[in-house]
DNA sequence: CGACACTAGTTCGGTCACCGAACTCGGTGC
DNA sequence: GCACCGAGTTCGGTGACCGAACTAGTGTCG
């Protein structure tokens, strides 16, 4: 266990959470998830994250019911994908992204997230502006922004999250 | 800076939200002051971290604008304080405890959150059950909930908890 | 005014997580 | 069989975190 006792004794559901997505690069790796990203290299290309940590923070996953490592019919290596539980965390990455967005995105945000059925840009209680309902995961697309840097496109994930794309949606193998 | 230089260099606004808020210890602390902690003292009784670590956390959250080190008139010593900033977070603490009240907390969560103004519960889209309104975090009270433990009663600060209380107010000095 | 107490924060040595690079291992294609 | 490729492990060095002890500044009480 990376995370202090004391953060599970504390009675505190944000301690115990924390002890689950708390840990550097965690939550890194539940948005690229999100994002469509599946495979081990993958992650560790557009992350940039060690081999070693990524291996343990996806083992420390799959145990603890965030994500699944699943072997697709004729493909010859796993897939890492988020349970439902895992996608249940859409509104903390969500979250979080736009508290960033907020303050210190001095360019515009580097990505917006609309609705796929209308277009409209979802807000920060995951509303969607035009139709005014509230957007899940499966019906929001990621577009790029006036914010999004040369740097965020290295290599080939980097490319891909280059045009729209639906969450949750695979990568193009 | 304590988190790798990629964070910030994906073009990515969660990358640079944890850059602020995803070391360990700095939600917790966070969520402290959203309960009303703000001495130094008290934040080391409540959360048992080690003094170095919060000073350091406190500073860096004082550097980035999320908190203030303010001494009130008549005090002696000076309180940390949420900024707008950092009171912008609460979506976000209330989100990642609700999720770990959602699948950790076997004996029901250890605190709910209420509507000051009609009691009504807060549910995970920030919005009262009783009224059908958003919820703001000033208008919010945190009271004991069926799993709350011995345990995270421990010290004054843990006492201070046991009654309801409203988000924000400090806790009785 | 001097001794004591209390709070905030620093220092210190040991330990553990993280890091990048190199390596191993197993499956595929030729 | 043999080269290749992607997944994951191993390894030595470095930095963050840990608890405990220490310091410094302020309030208090005789």
């Amino acid at each position: 266990m990376a995370l202090p006792k004391q953060y599970a004794e504390q009675g505190c559901s944000l301690a115990r959470a924390l002890e689950i997505v708390g840990e550097r690069w965690t939550l890194l790796i539940i948005r690229d998830a999100f994002y469509g990203v599946r495979r081990f290299g993958d992650f560790v290309e557009h992350l940039d994250i060690p081999r070693a940590v990524l291996s343990d923070r996806l083992k420390d996953l799959v145990d603890n019911g965030v994500m699944v490592k699943a072997t697709a019919p004729g493909r010859a290596r796993a897939d890492y994908e988020l349970t439902e539980m895992g996608r249940e965390l859409w509104p903390v990455v969500h979250g979080l992204t736009q508290w960033g967005d907020e303050h210190f995105a001095s360019k515009g945000p580097p990505r917006f997230f609309e609705h796929v059925a209308d277009g409209g840009r979802i807000d920060s209680e995951l509303t969607c502006e035009t139709c005014h309902r509230r957007v899940e995961v499966e019906d929001t697309r990621v577009v790029p922004g006036p914010g999004l840097s040369k740097r965020s496109s290295r290599g080939m994930v980097g490319e891909a999250l280059k045009s729209p794309h639906r969450l949750l949606d695979p990568l193009p193998v």
